[in-house]
Formats: structure tokens, C-alpha cells, sequence
DNA sequence: TTCTATATTGAACGCTTTGTATATTATTAT
DNA sequence: ATAATAATATACAAAGCGTTCAATATAGAA
């Protein structure tokens, strides 16, 4: 690949994430990418098709080099990761995380819309402050309320998601168990 | 409130709903959303500043009406909620979906943006997957795989998102600790 | 019914953004 | 040194946004 294309394209990605832990998707123009990545109007195009196709570039690129990175990780040292510890690649993950290597945190922490799941899980979590005893006395341990709230408001609405991309088949009251059965 | 402004509320919010389960939010135009409800222009901006503000209006008369009748509910049926069976909470939220009073689901099924989450949840499903018989040794029950699947990687994404919210105070491990202490 | 207030309408407008086209300049690989 | 190709500035049509305004239609009250 010629030096000056990716030259552009690297200074396309690092504006366009820039960008993107300031602001919403959705409200980013491809002129203020052209503008931060100091390059051409007709560059842009010549490398992306439309604003869509480059987050999702962007996407496959990232997630591409971290996990190619934990797979090869585990080939290297597959002894420690069969035998030590069963958790330690989600560990390895947020370890990765925690370093932010491609500035993901900024990807994931940006409002990134999902104004109507928002919604939804906001009021979810107001119901789940007053079902909390009820989860507490099951298991007992050292979880902040503020996780528990969010991980029942959470796992509800992805239970609920899973059951619509399933063709809803189940039941409501088995839905209902499959909800009970992991939280 | 004046009855002209009721139906051309009504005419708004119903074609809105209409396009918002044919395509993403963002791909929706103010033109579309007149033409579907068949009103001037004029008067749609009468009615809303933007579309954002139509697509928070909606969320909150829609969850307003969902959990205030809930709530409702509560207090006129108080023993059965209270005696009878601790989970009938969430039951009662999956029997209202099940039956799509105020289709909620197209709303939910419909591919609102996030492609960045979308492909975080993908890679974290197939890691899931090889991570699956663990999981299954700890509880026995008779879950469907793609609904452990699903659960992991949601559950995952979702204590990333509650760690950042919180300022990533903890570490690494101990995040895992609370990941796996839920999973 | 009549009257007044107000909601709706359609057309026009300036503005922003999009994606394309083109002619010119600069850089690369060989 | 040269041929290939990437980047550039500029211009352009098309589409969408949000506003304005005069004309019309309807609602609710007297």
C-alpha cells in the first residue's frame, strides 16, 4: 500500500475517533472528519465510501488486532490460560481495557444514541432498586447495589432482545426462568 | 388540549413508530415522518423542535404509560405482588411484550444504530463459546446455548460500561471478580 | 349560530451537508 | 527520470433542515 494512503487513512481513523469521544455518531460530518484529519474533501471519498462504511472500518480493524492479539497470546502461553486460572482471558480482556490501547474506552463511553434502550433500562433499574433484598439474599457477597442494579437492568433487557431474535418461541414465564436462572 | 393538536400528535408519534420499525432512527427524515402522517411541514416543527426531541417524547410517554400502570397494578393487586411469587415483576414487563401493547418490540428489534457494540458483543459471543462448557459446570440447568452465549457476552459488555461509568476505580481483577461472581 | 382564538397549511427561503466531477499539483515506486 | 497514482482545491447538483408568512380551516365559548 502506497505511504501516502496510509498516511490519509491513519489520519482519517485517529480524527474520526477523536471525534467520536467528543461527540454522538450521528452528528459528526464528514466535514469536520476532513477538517481534524486535515486532508481533502475528495480524499475522503476516495478512501470511504460514506461516514458508515468508515466506522465500520474502524470497527473490524480494532476489534480485529485485539482479538487475533488474546488468540495469539493463547497459543504462545497456552499452559497458563488451560491450567492456571479459567477466568483469566476475560481478566486479559479487561486488563486491555483498563490500558486502553486503541482508545476503546472512548468509543464505549461516548453516547453513542440507544436513547430508547436508555430509557428502558433507566426505569428498569428504578424497579430493580426495589427488587434488590430479593437478589441480595440469594447469594450472599461484596457486589456494590449500583453493579447489581445494573447488571439486573442489563441482563433484562438483553434477555429480552435474545427472545425477540429467537422469534420469541418461549413462553413468557420461561422467559421469565431463563431471566431468574442467570441473575 | 385542542383536538386538532391531539390528532396530529397522534398522526406524528403513529408514523414515526411505522418508520421506526422499517429503519435506523438516523436514516429518518422530517419529510418522511409528514408524509407518512400526512400533515404540513409547518406544522410538524409546531409541534416538535426536532426529531430528537419526538424520539425522546415518544420514549417518555411510552414508559410512562408501561410502568405507571405497572406500578398501578401494584397497589390495587398489593398481596399478590407481595406474597405470592417474587418474580412476577418481571414476568408482568414480559407479558406486556409478549403482547405488544405499544409496539415496544419494533421499537426494540429494530437495528438502532450501535454497530460498534454489535461487533463487541459478535467477538465476545465466539469467545463465549469456547468458554461455554465452564459456565455449564458451575450451574446445571437446561438453558439454550445461544442464550448462555448471549448472556456472557452481554453481561461483559455491560460491566465494561458500568466500570467506566464509574471512573474505572477498580481493578482489573477485582472487575472480574464481579463479572464472574454474577456469571 | 356567531365570534374569536388558534391550529393547520403550502409555499418559499437560506443554510448545511452530502457525494461527485474535474483539472492541477505532488509524491511514490521503479 | 519517468510513468503511475494519490492528494488537492474548487465547483456542483441534490437533499434535508428549520424558519417565516399569509391564507385557510377548525375548535370551543358566548
Amino acid at each position: 500500500m502506497d505511504r501516502r494512503q496510509r498516511k490519509t487513512r491513519e489520519a482519517i481513523f485517529t480524527a474520526f475517533i477523536k471525534l467520536l469521544s467528543k461527540k454522538d455518531f450521528g452528528r459528526i460530518t464528514v466535514g469536520e472528519i476532513i477538517e481534524q484529519a486535515d486532508i481533502g474533501r475528495a480524499t475522503f471519498y476516495s478512501h470511504f465510501e460514506t461516514k458508515d462504511f468508515l466506522l465500520k472500518e474502524l470497527c473490524e480493524e480494532l476489534f480485529c488486532h485485539i482479538f487475533d492479539a488474546m488468540n495469539n497470546e493463547h497459543s504462545n502461553h497456552h499452559h497458563i490460560f488451560d491450567c492456571d486460572a479459567p477466568n483469566s482471558v476475560f481478566l486479559h480482556l479487561f486488563q486491555h481495557l483498563k490500558k486502553n490501547d486503541n482508545n476503546i474506552l472512548e468509543l464505549l463511553s461516548c453516547q453513542n444514541n440507544e436513547l430508547f434502550l436508555w430509557y428502558f433500562k433507566n426505569n428498569l433499574q428504578k424497579l430493580a432498586v426495589s427488587q434488590l433484598p430479593m437478589f441480595k439474599n440469594r447469594k450472599s457477597d461484596i457486589l456494590p447495589d449500583s453493579f447489581w442494579i445494573n447488571h439486573i437492568a442489563s441482563t433484562f433487557v438483553e434477555t429480552v432482545r435474545w427472545w425477540i431474535d429467537n422469534g420469541m418461541k418461549q413462553s413468557p414465564e420461561t422467559i421469565t426462568e431463563y431471566f431468574y436462572s442467570v441473575v
